[in-house]
DNA sequence: GTTATTGCAAAATATTTGCATTATA
DNA sequence: TATAATGCAAATATTTTGCAATAAC
């Protein structure tokens, strides 16, 4: 918990008890890719006056400082990250997990750059699939 | 509007009315990436009758059978797209535009193989940052 | 004590569903 | 005529907003 309240200082973010407790999950749920339902589901049960707007409202602040990424794959939600180093995502359309890959990123010199003109701030990557584990179950299952 | 109909045979899409004007304004607004809203709010001056349920319907008919892909870079919506062949995007922050951008894809040798033991089915790329247009409204009203 | 944050309620936005009506082959 | 598509209304899911109560420094 000492690392989380140095991380928002770091980062000039007042450690209100919910945002250290939304850092703290988010740092020990790392690879997880959640939603901001998924953070408020496992809050609610620790801090059961904390509200969607809290989470929210949370989130917002990590990402304007850039203490975490959102993650666009699913079109329908954002999921978050706290690892913000540049890397690609697989998302599971089985399980919907999204599971972080280790592959190179080909662009990470353009970052700050520019391609046909247009200024390039970030540079996301993902692959769509089946994961390893749902593709397990698929194999067993077909036996 | 003889090649709209050709193109849902092909895929063996029923040519309602609806579909075929959908699909023509696919293809009149290739490089819009537009949304479901974008689509229905035009289409609605021409057929006052149509619905956003249709619109969706329709969409995701094509989805299914390839004729279009969905671009998910905002987070909140869905963004569309006829042209399937494997392409990256621009997102610009400013306008909201969507932007196909011409660099090779990186991992298009990857389609169908495993990375990390994951089967992977769609490869996607994409940029976040100021387009050229906006840089220019930027650039001109800083001087 | 002042300012920023929280959390409730309601709104806004995007998409989906149930179902009766209608159009298509 | 049988089957599939359309379109209305309502529901669902995700996120945002206004604002009064509360907590942080």
């Amino acid at each position: 918990m000492k690392k989380i309240k140095y991380l928002l200082n770091e980062k000039a973010i007042k450690p209100t008890y919910q945002r250290l407790k939304v850092l703290d999950y988010m740092a020990k749920n790392i690879g997880n890719h959640p939603t901001a339902e998924m953070i408020y589901a496992e809050l609610i049960k620790e801090i059961p006056t904390i509200s969607m707007t809290t989470v929210y409202n949370t989130l917002s602040a990590f990402l304007e400082k850039g203490l975490i990424n959102g993650v666009t794959i699913t079109g329908t939600e954002v999921r978050y990250d706290l690892n913000v180093e540049s890397h690609h995502h697989f998302l599971c359309k089985k399980c919907n997990k999204i599971i972080d890959v280790d592959v190179p990123c080909q662009f990470a010199e353009k970052q700050g750059k520019l391609i046909d003109g247009h200024r390039i701030e970030e540079i996301h990557g993902y692959f769509k699939g089946t994961c390893k584990n749902c593709l397990r179950i698929l194999s067993a299952s077909s036996r």
